[in-house]
DNA sequence: TCACGTTCTCTTGCATGCAACAGAACGTAC
DNA sequence: GTACGTTCTGTTGCATGCAAGAGAACGTGA
């Protein structure tokens, strides 16, 4: 069964370097918060030697994804409620940035992409594709961080975004119809202001659009599972 | 000589983990950017074996710190000047995050911290006295970022100014009279803010204060040491 | 003098072995 | 039943050995 969830997947973690492979098994959620990692079945399963496997835990534990008790195993780490929030108010500045880097620079091709991206987004919206709403909300956001054009910035993002992938809380999002309409047009909202070389008002809308998703993600999460999060 | 800046400083170096050794021993300047750093040569130098050392370059590698050339060698890496200015982009939008968050939450001893440390900044200026100056301006911004409450933007603006921190260019604002009064009023201004519980004022001052410096920082740069930066 | 093939040295990459320790499991005394 | 001391197993931490590769150094031919 938990095989079978690898198996179905276009199998991501099979290609890259090893640390992107084992960060992929602990993203992947094969591996439930808490769970062991132990080196030697890692490196049996990798076919490696324990000292690259070890190399991988130590950088993911630097990522803060993994908790490595001295003497004792490593240990797939559950974010605490209160690390979430700090994440996402630091989404929300790093994002915020982002689009007024963007909405400085002159007509770039992400401009053209983001466009179109709003637009299928309210096709897949009157659809009720979730899926691939989700999917257009993922390459939105990660349009802007790239179009800033600040690679640091787009590093530490990642970072940011592994920390907060547990859980696939992500996707949450596509399943509130009346959220996904707001969204949209927050979306929207940005694209504008971005287009307008705002580059104020452009920070301004990815904030505050930033801010009202993980304000619902938040507070689903805390009536959901709330055991798990709080 | 090398030998003996290590012998003459307070050693700093000595306490903490392997990591934060090694990190300071590159911080520190002791091997210039592009120098070797060998696994062999380190391993004796701090008299453990070459494991742990590589560990801990490896880490510094991701922390962007030193390049790894496989099969070659491990060098100190220099940061081209796009990505000091990517990076000073980043601590603007940080910096100003946590003056936003900093003013949100209500009397909290951080702001007596930051109340003495302005009028501190005052005496030292008019004394003339720049190594103190110096301090108090790391204070000042050290104090904001912790005061925002947010650990992960804690590690994420320690990761950034260990990047930054090359060349010992932060304590240069000091050598600048008139950049010293102008930043003195700016932190004055960015406090103002703060205690005002203006917290969109609080963000728009601090980010205002880290651009001038920075572009203080990097058009020095640029005419003083270009080659190296550029 | 220059171009080119070869050797040679130095580096990292990884596998493996052993020691040290944490914590569970167990037995024993009360 | 309970508390406590002991063993025992599993884990990581680190040292070491060997192999593979990159690049310098060198020699050789023209």
């Amino acid at each position: 069964m938990q095989e079978n969830v690898t198996e179905a997947l276009p199998r991501p973690a099979e290609q890259g370097t090893l640390l992107d492979r084992v960060r992929s098994l602990v993203l992947g959620g094969e591996y439930p918060p808490g769970a062991p990692l132990s080196e030697v079945l890692l490196a049996e399963e990798f076919g490696v030697s324990r000292t690259p496997i070890r190399e991988a835990l130590k950088q993911l534990q630097h990522e803060g994804l993994v908790e490595i008790r001295p003497k004792v195993g490593t240990f797939v780490r559950e974010p605490t409620r209160r690390e979430i929030v700090e994440l996402f108010q630091l989404k929300e500045g790093l994002e915020g940035l982002a689009a007024g880097l963007l909405a400085r620079r002159g007509p770039v091709p992400e401009l053209d992409v983001l466009e179109r991206n709003v637009e299928d987004s309210v096709v897949a919206a009157a659809e009720q594709d979730a899926e691939r709403y989700a999917s257009l909300v993922h390459e939105f956001h990660w349009t802007i961080i790239r179009g800033s054009d600040n690679r640091k910035l787009v590093e530490h993002y990642d970072r940011l975004m592994n920390q907060l992938a547990y859980h696939r809380m992500v996707v949450r999002t596509a399943e509130h119809p009346g959220r996904i309409r707001t969204s949209t047009e927050e979306h929207r909202a940005v694209l504008d202001m971005i287009m307008a070389k705002d580059h104020f008002g452009a920070e301004a809308a990815m904030r505050n659009h930033v801010y009202a998703s993980s304000r619902e993600l938040l507070t689903d999460s805390a009536t959901a599972h709330e055991s798990s999060l709080l």
